[in-house]
DNA sequence: TCTGGGGTCCTAGGACCC
DNA sequence: TCTGGGGTCCTAGGACCC
């Protein structure tokens, strides 16, 4: 059996602990360069605000209905999600943190009323952190899920499902009519699994509901469609098929990409990003204990605008594997001095960490290379403890300059010319 | 004018091996 | 002239998640 707890508009909620002037007006809190919604108010979402809508489209309803939008602030979301998290674990004795404002929890062997647990956790977290959540409970956990989405619906919209569902969904709880009839209700692009191009083949196959999903073969699911839908058929009809994940293994790629505020398209600026951008994988890389060896780097121009699209990216491989952030933020440097093309306007760039190693099998290179290896991680250890006592940035690496292609890429390229270069159009002259 | 930033898993096809 | 049957690894692309 498995509960799962989520935080309701997380970011929203996050929001309103410190603003309750919030409370019941419709707010959004806006990604990097409060480019688009990405958490909305019960309120903001009745007035049709689509997740990920665009600013400058629904801007106009800041006059016309008193909408409140606000720049994201993850710090203060990861700080309360460890609060919320810490709570939640009260439920069962194992966790799955699945999200900033998600987890999975284990209830093997919880004897009592689980419904009744759960809403006394709910309100343990609402009173001691400020967060409203639904619980969902149920056989696996892709129904967890969908329990947890009935509460919130329940709540949200009544008469949606049975108020006795709102806040604490136990579908486990359910007479079978009464768990046939909610499933019957419930749309089959809402299973944790079907996204919007799998939901438009079922209803074309006249599969409409999680009950009609819920009644499909599981092996012929298999040949029409995928064993991923297979499991999650299965799932829907009560057999675990995914287990909780309580020890996640570590990243296998380490990604900071940014959009920028405006376009930009001279080298130094674009280099600067990407090298800050390493740096910020760097840190990721070494709370993990991990090592690059590879790092790509990619920029791209907007596809919403007209004009000549550019879209490339270059992989840049490591002399050997690393976490220091000097040597990452250099091979993002002389990557993005390699694939640069001048005259577009670019609006994206990001740096991806890819095969990634565990520092501790790294032994038994040569001594004076240990030695160095040894200094570098004493020093990048030193500068996240700066970064993490007195606040992110406060300890950089400098910018690197315009000195020419390091050794370390200017060697490697002789043998590995750089692997893939996507989607080069409308390039005058490539450079080489 | 203005459209996020992360991730994971699965599959198909090609190269290569015995 | 005849020309098997697996297996693994890698990559690219698609679909999905929050």
């Amino acid at each position: 059996m498995y509960a799962l707890v989520d935080g309701n508009n997380f970011y929203v909620s996050c929001e309103r602990v410190f603003r309750p002037s919030l409370q019941g007006r419709p707010v959004v809190v806006l990604s990097n360069n409060d480019g688009c919604a990405i958490a909305r108010s019960n309120e903001a979402k009745a007035l049709g605000i689509k997740m990920g809508a665009p600013w400058f489209q629904i801007r106009h309803l800041e006059r016309s209905a008193g909408l409140v939008a606000l720049s994201a602030n993850f710090t203060l979301y990861g700080d309360m999600s460890d609060r919320m998290m810490t709570l939640a674990a009260g439920l069962g004795p194992t966790q799955e943190i699945y999200s900033i404002d998600e987890s999975f929890i284990g209830l093997h062997g919880v004897r009592g009323d689980l419904t009744r647990r759960a809403h006394q956790v709910r309100s343990r977290i609402a009173r001691w952190t400020g967060i409203p959540c639904g619980i969902g409970i149920a056989a696996t956990k892709t129904l967890a899920k969908l329990a947890n989405h009935i509460a919130k619906t329940a709540e949200r919209k009544p008469g949606s499902y049975p108020d006795a569902l709102a806040q604490v969904c136990n579908l486990a709880a359910l007479p079978v009519f009464e768990l046939q009839a909610v499933l019957q209700a419930t749309d089959v692009g809402e299973v944790w699994g079907v996204g919007p191009r799998i939901a438009a083949q079922l209803r074309e196959a006249g599969i409409a509901s999680v009950q009609d999903l819920a009644r499909m073969d599981p092996a012929t699911v298999r040949r029409r469609w995928s064993v991923g839908l297979e499991r999650t058929v299965r799932e829907v009809q009560g057999m675990p098929c995914i287990d909780l994940d309580d020890a996640p293994a570590p990243k296998q790629q380490i990604a900071c990409t940014r959009s920028f505020g405006r376009p930009i398209s001279d080298l130094a600026s674009l280099v600067e990003a990407v090298s800050e951008f390493a740096c910020r994988a760097a840190e990721k890389l070494r709370a993990q204990a991990g090592l690059a060896t590879e790092l790509l780097v990619f920029m791209h121009t907007s596809p919403y605008r007209p004009g000549r699209q550019l879209s490339r990216s270059v992989t840049v491989p490591l002399r050997r594997p690393t976490a220091d952030s000097r040597v990452l933020a250099q091979a993002a440097a002389n990557g993005m001095r390699w694939m640069y093309v001048p005259g577009y306007e670019l609006i994206k760039a990001g740096v991806i960490l890819v095969d990634l190693q565990s520092a501790a099998v790294q032994q038994g290179e040569l001594d004076l290379e240990q030695e160095e290896d040894r200094d570098q991680s004493r020093l990048m250890t030193a500068m996240d403890t700066v970064n993490s006592r007195y606040g992110k940035g406060t300890l950089r690496v400098a910018a690197t300059g315009q000195d020419g292609p390091s050794r370390t890429w200017g060697m490697k390229q002789e043998r590995r010319t750089p692997q893939y270069t996507t989607r080069l159009e409308d390039v005058p002259t490539a450079r080489a």
